[in-house]
DNA sequence: CACCGAAGAGAACAATTGTTCTATTTATTG
DNA sequence: CAATAAATAGAACAATTGTTCTCTTCGGTG
């Protein structure tokens, strides 16, 4: 006699919910053990933190994700300023890499700022901040100026 | 006869995993639904993605509490700067607000920036951008100058 | 008491960014 | 072809921020 669907369908799940906790939660591993010290400071159940962290940094992940797509949006030359202006470079150097002036880059970072809805560019670095530019730069840009750095961050 | 200890655990273990998983993992659930998405875009298992999300979040958390306990660290004014300034108010603002010149909110600011070793308040935002000043600075500063708007951060 | 360091205050100068406006080029459409 | 919108370029002016320096007050120490 077989197992009614619902049964199996419910011991994979059970069995790969086994698998995966072990993976995630086990008190050796670093995520276990910070997750621990978490519930201790913050006087909470480690699955309801690990729900909570998991949620947000869904919602986070989401974002950026947008964020990159509407980066992938914007012109071609707004979309080199902003990478540049996302490693930090001040509107002179980013018009040294294109070899325009510093009026028109500050014309393409508004153009971007107004796309985005954002007040400065210290904001579209905050949104952008997830995604690491210097490989796509790189392969892309024709510049001197820029040191590149790899970070952590995601590549776009 | 009683099941050994380490037999014991393991089973307490496994039941805690279950129980974990069943509400974090659930299809019909908003995570659980979130990382299918996931998974399928970026062809990983879920637990993978769930398990780099999980940690990468918990490292951020980290960050920012080790940022705020920074942030006490500094000294009264330096800490009513640097909340103010995370709520976006320009140094002329602040200054309205303490009732000093925007002169000696930049050296606040400075101070700041050098004890956390930044670059500008941008990068201040940045760091602190988890944590949501507001309900301290209408605690603790006396101003007409902030629009207090609530936000989905962290209250430090 | 004098001295010292930290904290708070402020000014002058410089750098960077933001805002408004103008002009040219390019691609598309009727 | 002319007209239009979008993209790119740039300048003048204003706002904001960053940097260096100076001064005063306060609390702690010898």
């Amino acid at each position: 006699m077989k197992p009614r669907p619902a049964l199996w369908a419910y011991l994979r799940r059970a069995l790969r919910s086994l698998i995966f906790a072990n993976r995630i939660m086990r008190p050796e591993g670093e995520i276990g053990r910070a997750l621990q010290d978490l519930a201790r400071r913050e006087m909470r159940p480690e699955d309801e933190i690990a729900a909570d962290l998991l949620a947000n940094a869904i919602a986070r992940h989401q974002a950026a994700q947008d964020n990159l797509r509407r980066w992938h949006e914007l012109t071609p030359r707004e979309q080199e300023v902003s990478a540049l202006a996302c490693l930090n470079l001040t509107n002179v150097q980013i018009a040294k890499c294109l070899m325009i002036s510093p009026e028109t880059v500050k014309t393409h970072v508004r153009n971007v700022l107004a796309k985005f809805n954002l007040r400065s560019k210290g904001e579209l670095r905050q949104i952008l901040g997830d995604w690491d530019f210097s490989a796509w730069v790189e392969a892309n840009v024709t510049c001197k100026e820029v040191e590149v750095s790899r970070s952590e961050e995601m590549t776009p």
